[in-house]
Parts: structure tokens; C-alpha cells; sequence
RNA sequence: GGGUCAUUAGCUCAGGUGGUAGAGCAUCGGAUUUUUAAUCCGGUGGCCGCAGGUUCGAGUCCUGCAUGACCCA
């Protein structure tokens, strides 16, 4: 099928190895990208100055004994003008040439008479021969599910697509700065974990064979950088892509990047500081105003958030405090906000209710404080109210963008709150893990901690409606036939 | 897991009530020495996602499946 869509350019293959010419030769050295050429075009025009640069073929206008076309690289395109009088015979190589080949070009630089700035070729040569033919040039690539499959189609042809991923790497970069700035130690922990825990997520499984046991894919980073802050580091974090077993859809892919940080002797107050100034940092670095636009909606960044706890604003609505009510009033609760209650947990009804009810409505950058102790099995008990932890969560356009503790440190409640999660059957914890407990027992000085969904504050900085949108190679469901 | 929608040429898309499958771009041949979505003339290209069913006849109607998007759980 697509072999006869082929023929054509595998014949122009023939035709240039005839030729002896190698279509996949090994190097070019430019003297110029297209956007140095762009930029220096007087000083090179006057100079006569004799340039080599390369691109991507993207349209070739053939108009008998001249061809226009023009080149892409990763920035810039550029107008390339041939000419049969320049080149003699070589021009008819030309001939071989397809739309999505790479090529070299030697020559002067020139305006032509409307004003594009394009190179007069002297010398060419094939760099790459492409035989499959690209996606159209003016609609480019729209189909989204090869958008995804085939994210170099959807490069090559779109060019916005390119610079959202540039911003991402952007975005890191920032990201690394900023903890880099403020004396944190970046590290590595294991992605493969022998016990799993951290959040409340289902795990990849996979089998150690040297070891004969069963491994997981880390669904968070949580207990190995805690154990670093029992060692002795005060100020660590982590890039940590995580694994969790669950549905995908615009807001979640199974694999996806997180960034953990936890800095000792402060507690979640700390944290909120350290993430109003990076989100401070992000958009300043990112963007000439402090607006961010997410969809139809737009929210100003302005120091300090807002701040609202989590069991007043849900009381503002049920008008009872949801801690204090029985398993029937909640189910009631529940029930009148089409929430299924059948065989969950009370954190989950609790939490259901809070993230429709309230988060959702959440728009501009909002701390949310002092969460349920039932729902919070890593946090440390508030100072004034047993039922609660200090913890807090940002959200923004209703998104959870972060979520923080102070770091539960003391090892005999700790081990008392993974037995009740144990018990609940929570999702998230299979077994304790005995050795992080020891790590505690040992002694875990106060300690802030902080999460951050990498992807999704992507996907608000970039205003990119789908998580699959800010991640190259999003996960699809295999698909053999095509 | 449930609902809605989509799947037609390499790409972007048309194909009222069932009657021989279409356009633009790309591609191929011809013309063209400053074009730029080049232009002009002439061609090639289809398991209409897959499998059944209804019908004299299905891209179109029905069922199932696959993949995807969105919404819900």
C-alpha cells in the first residue's frame, strides 16, 4: 500500500546511487543556520560572503531552468534559488530531489525583488534521501491520534507544536535553576522500588530475575528523600518521573514527571513561601506580564495567594463540618452530589465531595490548608486540631498544582497511620516499609515537603488543553494494524 | 467500566432521503530564468477502520469489534 506511494522516490534512489552519489552521507559542517543568516544578511550580502548551510526540502518551485525552494531547520526556514546556468549539469540532480529530503547548500546570500532573503546555491548536496512523503504544507498534520503516535510528523509539520516542547524544556531548565538557586542538592533515587508508597496509586509491577522477587515502578519519590533529610542533607529535590497504574486521560498519563523538594528545620508554611516565589519565578522568566490564560479563563499571579481551609470551605457549602458528622450524613452528603459511595472509603467520599464541590471552582492561584488527618497519611498532625494535618494543596483554573506537608517525623505515629491505611486497604501501601520507619526512628528533623505535577503546570503555563499536548510521546493503546 | 462523536487517496477534507467514489495539496508527465499556498495543461492514486447483517444494490441503514477524542464513573 504505501510501497506504491514510495516507488517514486525509491526510483530516484537508483537513479542517485547511478549517479554516485550517496544518499546518506555522513557530515556536513555549516558555516550558517538560517536564523544566523537572517540575522547577519547585510554584513554577508555586502561581504560576498560564501555560506554553507542546510535544511529539510519543504516546497520546491521548478519553473523550467530555475527552482526555488524552501529549507527548514530547527528554527528558520530559508529560500533557496538554483540556477541551471550556475550549475550546468549538476542542476538536473535536482531532478532527484523530493520534498522532505535534507540537503547542504554552498553560495551567496541575496534579496530577491520582493524582499526575501535567499541563497544564491553555487554547490549542493544530498544529505539525507526521504522516502515517505510528509504531511501536507498548508493544513500541516491535524489527525491528533498520529499527532501522538508519530510526534516527528507532527514536528516536522507543525511549528507551534515544536515550540511548545522548546518552552517545556524551557520550563526544566527554570525549574533547576530555582531549586539550584536556593542551595537544594538534586538527586537520584531508585525508580525501581522493592516496596512502593509515597501517594495513593496503584504500582506497575515487574520481576527482579537476579533477585527472584517482585519489584515496583515508583508511584512517588516521598520516602527515599525523606530518608536523605535522616542523613544528614538539608535541602534536597528530585525531578522524578513516577509510574502509577491508572486510567489516562487529559489530566493523567500513566508515566509522568513530578518534582519532590524537602528542606529541614520548616513546615508547610515554609513551603507556601518557596511556592508563591517559584511560580513568581516561572512566569516572570516566562512571560512579559504576571497574567496566565488557561482556556477561556485568565488569573492574575499576585503574592500572597489566597488562602482558604479545607474543611471551612466545604462547610461554606454542606454547611456542616464534614469531620464531624456520621457515615450516614456523609453518605447522604454524597448521594445528593451524585457521589458513589458503594465500598469507598470515608477519605474517599470526603475527598470526592471537596474536589467537586470546591476545588473545581478554584480558579485564581488558592492555597487550600489543613486537610483531613484521615486523607493525609504522610502529614504531620496540625498543631491545634488533632483531626487535621499541616498540609496544604495550590490549585489554579482548578487544577492541583502542588501539594505540601510538614513532614510527619514522629516514627510511632507514622507507623500508626499505615496501619489504619492498611486496614482501610487503602490504594498506595501494600506493606509497611519497615526500613523508612527505622529511618524516623532514628530521627527526621521538622522538615517541609513539597510535590509538583511537572506536566501539569505545563500544561497551565503553556495553555495546553490535554497533558498529552506537553508530553512528547503520551501513551496510546498499542496499535499493530497501521 | 458507561455515554456521545469520529475513522473516506500520502495529508486536509466533501460525499441531502441507499444507485458506478470527489476536491485541494502532495505525486507523475509537459511548459516556464526572481517564484513563494507559484502558475498553466494533462495523468496516476481508494479493502470508504475491520467483520457480519438488511437490501436487487451499502461510504450511506443495523449489529459487533478496533483505535482515537470528549464527557461521566
Amino acid at each position: 500500500m504505501y510501497y506504491s506511494s514510495m516507488e517514486e522516490r525509491l526510483k530516484k534512489l537508483k537513479r542517485l546511487r547511478e549517479l554516485k552519489i550517496n544518499p546518506y552521507p555522513y557530515r556536513f559542517d555549516r558555516s550558517h543556520t538560517f536564523s544566523r543568516i537572517k540575522n547577519d544578511f547585510e554584513e554577508l550580502s555586502r561581504s560576498q560572503t560564501i555560506i554553507k548551510t542546510a535544511g529539510r526540502i519543504i516546497t520546491i518551485r521548478r519553473h523550467g531552468k530555475t527552482i526555488f525552494a524552501t529549507l527548514n531547520d530547527e528554527n528558520e526556514k530559508m529560500q533557496i534559488y538554483l540556477r541551471k546556468a550556475d550549475l550546468g549539469e549538476g542542476f538536473e540532480v535536482f531532478e532527484n530531489f523530493d520534498i522532505g529530503d535534507f540537503i547542504g547548500v554552498e553560495g551567496k546570500v541575496f534579496k530577491t525583488r520582493t524582499g526575501e532573503i535567499t541563497v544564491h546555491v553555487e554547490k549542493f548536496t544530498l544529505l539525507t534521501k526521504s522516502l515517505r512523503p510528509l504531511p501536507e504544507k498548508w493544513h500541516g498534520l491535524r489527525d491528533i491520534e498520529i499527532r501522538y503516535r508519530k510526534r516527528y510528523l507532527d514536528l516536522i509539520a507543525n511549528q507551534e507544536v515544536r515550540e511548545i516542547f522548546r518552552k517545556r524544556s524551557k520550563i526544566i531548565k527554570l525549574l533547576r535553576n530555582f531549586f539550584d538557586g536556593k542551595g537544594f542538592l538534586e538527586v537520584e533515587t531508585p525508580v525501581l522500588q522493592p516496596i512502593y508508597g509515597g501517594a495513593a496509586a496503584r504500582p506497575f509491577k515487574t520481576f527482579y530475575n537476579a533477585l527472584n522477587q517482585e519489584m515496583y515502578l515508583r508511584i512517588a519519590d516521598e520516602l527515599y528523600l525523606k530518608r536523605l533529610i535522616v542523613g544528614g542533607y538539608e535541602k534536597v529535590w528530585e525531578f522524578c518521573r513516577d509510574f502509577r497504574n491508572e486510567g489516562l486521560d487529559r489530566f493523567h498519563n500513566p508515566e509522568f514527571t513530578m518534582i519532590e523538594a524537602y528542606q529541614a528545620y520548616t513546615d508547610y508554611y515554609g513551603i507556601m513561601e518557596l511556592v508563591e516565589e517559584l511560580l513568581e519565578f516561572l512566569v516572570k522568566n516566562l512571560y512579559p506580564s504576571n497574567s496566565l490564560t488557561f482556556g477561556d479563563k485568565s488569573v492574575e499571579l499576585k503574592r500572597p495567594f489566597k488562602r482558604i481551609k479545607y474543611t471551612e470551605a466545604l462547610k461554606e457549602i454542606l454547611g456542616v463540618d464534614i469531620l464531624k458528622i456520621n457515615q450516614s450524613e456523609l453518605d447522604r452528603f454524597c448521594q445528593r452530589f451524585g457521589i458513589k459511595t458503594e465500598g469507598q472509603t470515608i477519605g474517599y467520599k470526603i475527598d470526592k465531595l471537596f474536589s467537586e464541590l470546591v476545588q473545581k471552582n478554584l480558579i485564581e492561584p488558592t492555597f487550600v490548608i489543613d486537610y483531613p488527618k484521615v486523607i493525609s497519611p504522610l502529614a504531620k498532625e496540625h498543631r491545634e486540631d488533632p483531626a487535621l494535618v499541616e498540609r496544604f494543596e495550590l490549585i489554579i483554573f482548578g487544577l492541583e498544582i502542588a501539594n505540601a506537608f510538614s513532614e510527619l517525623n514522629d516514627p510511632i505515629d507514622q507507623r500508626k497511620r499505615f496501619e489504619q491505611q492498611l486496614a482501610q486497604k487503602e490504594e498506595g501501601i501494600a506493606e509497611i516499609d519497615e526500613d523508612f520507619i527505622e529511618a524516623l526512628e532514628y530521627g527526621m528533623p521538622p522538615t517541609g515537603g513539597l510535590g509538583i505535577g511537572v506536566d501539569r503546570l505545563c500544561m497551565i503555563l503553556l495553555n495546553q488543553p490535554s497533558i498529552r499536548d506537553v508530553i512528547l510521546f503520551p501513551q496510546l493503546r498499542r496499535e499493530d494494524a497501521r
